[in-house]
DNA sequence: AATGAATGAGCCTTCATTCAT
DNA sequence: AATGAATGAAGGCTCATTCAT
């Protein structure tokens, strides 16, 4: 029953349980069994493709950080304007295949795990910078160098922080409402920057 | 070796060195064993004050809950103004009880934890709604009816985002960076609704 | 509130306690924590009234034969004839305070336990000679000499297996019938020695 | 080491050392450890086939239970008459694959057992059952429809008191002896009922 | 390629038992 | 007299991981 080449598939099978599996327990306390089990195979086999189960989780970890990446660059190629190039960003954060509780559980679960785990930190380090700098690039024509930073951040707080609520909280936002505070927020910069009126 | 009256020092020994221990690995997947060893007693002797390991995390999330709470009434029983009443909220989220690495990750824990443990979901639904409610009541004056939600909600995940990002990004904000973000959302809102009295 | 001259009443309370426990449990894997419970004191009483927990055990054990030897003992003396003696015995083993549900499984239980105890052996021993030899005394004019001790075997393992029957089998016979199967034997056994006296 | 094909031998190995375990023990109290060892495997090997240790123990009581079935069905299936199907029932039950001590405190062990355990009691609430019918109906003829219930009552009892001497009394009766008795009180059955007609 | 067999390590938990008070 | 404090040992069970097949 082996089909030739089925390892990509195999391993890509082994992810999106993983995935699953972590987003649903909220933690990465799952056992290779029931990850290899929903991916439909033995565990024996899952670890013939990773070798241990930290090289599942740090895969795992890496395909989600690629997908919002994919994400977020597909979505900055179609805009040309600077305010179009920062919704790209907002929209990519709250689109609708990394907005979903149990995908934000896996963030925050990879978030908590990056803490003790170099390989982990490593990881997240790259792609968090990017994320960064895309955001500071987009917002600089908007509000200036020197609020530039600030802005970046907060607003990249504010996604964060409605992340969290969005998984966590009953009544916590929906995507539209997230987008909707993130562009009200972003507003809020923009008109305290140009009509020539900051503080 | 048994002293007599020794349960409460003991719970709270227990608790203690719960939470840093779930701070430090940054999940609930912390044993017993570890937890009773860092406050110093046999793990037999954890059980037998909490009954079991369950227990001894709910208790320790409550313990967190429960001193968050009380660094916020504190700040709040002296603030006079709705303005001060805010900073009182804002100021309470980055005391340095609080805001350290450790702890934050503990708080996420607990988040997550609360998504699939129905006691920890109740016990974090009442605290979170109680600091709602002070946040939004503390707000109305400032920014209006009509306003207050949004302002209390993107206000609210402003905070929680720059949590995350103090524990687990490494150039995250500090406290007074934290603090300066906020107040600075906080002043945007506040000019938007009366552009005459900001400051 | 330490009574004074309690400790008899205290030793007493946990041996009713531990029958209890272990005939429900049908088994002497029972704490000493639950007999002290339910006799209603803490296990470190228990410990001290009786050292440890095997003679806890085995003091319940002794109890236990002593009750029933008592319970026969007093119907033998009131008995003059030979038929009234067996009977007494009959009567004896399936008297309310014996044959019910819990004790007959304390029973079995100790019955198993003197198979790898040397101490419940022993104490075993000597009550079912006791037993035994007044069971063939009491046969022996009805029966005579040669077939009095099969008499009494049979005898012996057909209560033995009723008790067991009642015990543990749904539909197991009550003490009416039991005494009734008994009686019926015993019947059996006279009309087959002298053919001319029987019923 | 890891043989294939190796569950059913394993299983088997299991319940033969679970077996031998508790009727040593006189109790289920036997760690899995010491069964599996006796069986010559880890303990984690036990859980992997079985599951957990409950299942061990229903396995094994179904085990000893077929057993004394098949022995049972074996012999009356060569029994041409009533009185053959009755002696065979009688040596099923004192054939040496069943009446050793080890193997008769299982059994005690079991019936208690099935006083607290809803699964163990329904599988020896079958098996008894089935027994009994097969004794009723091959007494019928024997001893009349009036006495016949009582016949197969007075004889189980009795052997199941003779099994429970021999088990746990030193100097309780051998197989010859077991099955000399029963046959007598069988013997004096059929006197009673067709006084012209016996064996 | 794929899996069952196999295990050592570790975890949660219970328990008998001791000790100070 | 009586109990809470305290623990070492043991038990059931899970898991990551390896090895033949």
């Amino acid at each position: 029953m082996p089909r030739i080449g089925a390892e990509p598939a195999r391993r890509r099978s082994l992810i999106d349980a993983a995935l699953a599996t972590i987003g649903e327990h909220g933690s990465l306390d799952v056992s290779v069994k029931e990850i290899a089990g929903r991916a439909g195979m033995s565990p024996a086999l899952a670890f013939h493709y990773f070798g241990d189960k930290d090289a599942i989780i740090i895969h795992t970890m890496r395909h989600l950080l690629r997908e919002f990446s994919a994400e977020a660059t597909d979505r900055l190629k179609r805009a040309s304007t600077p305010r179009e190039r920062v919704d790209a960003i907002i929209d990519a954060s709250f689109a609708a295949s990394q907005f979903d509780r149990k995908t934000i559980a896996a963030w925050l679960v990879f978030y908590l795990h990056a803490c003790s785990s170099r390989p982990a930190a490593r990881l997240f380090h790259v792609y968090s910078r990017r994320l960064r700098s895309n955001l500071v690039d987009a917002l600089r024509p908007l509000v200036g160098d020197r609020e530039v930073v600030a802005a970046a951040d907060t607003l990249g707080a504010l996604i964060d922080g409605l992340y969290v609520r969005h998984a966590l909280r009953s009544g916590g936002p929906d995507a539209a409402e997230a987008r909707r505070a993130c562009q009200a927020c972003l507003e809020r910069h923009l008109s305290a920057y140009s009509p020539g009126a900051s503080q």
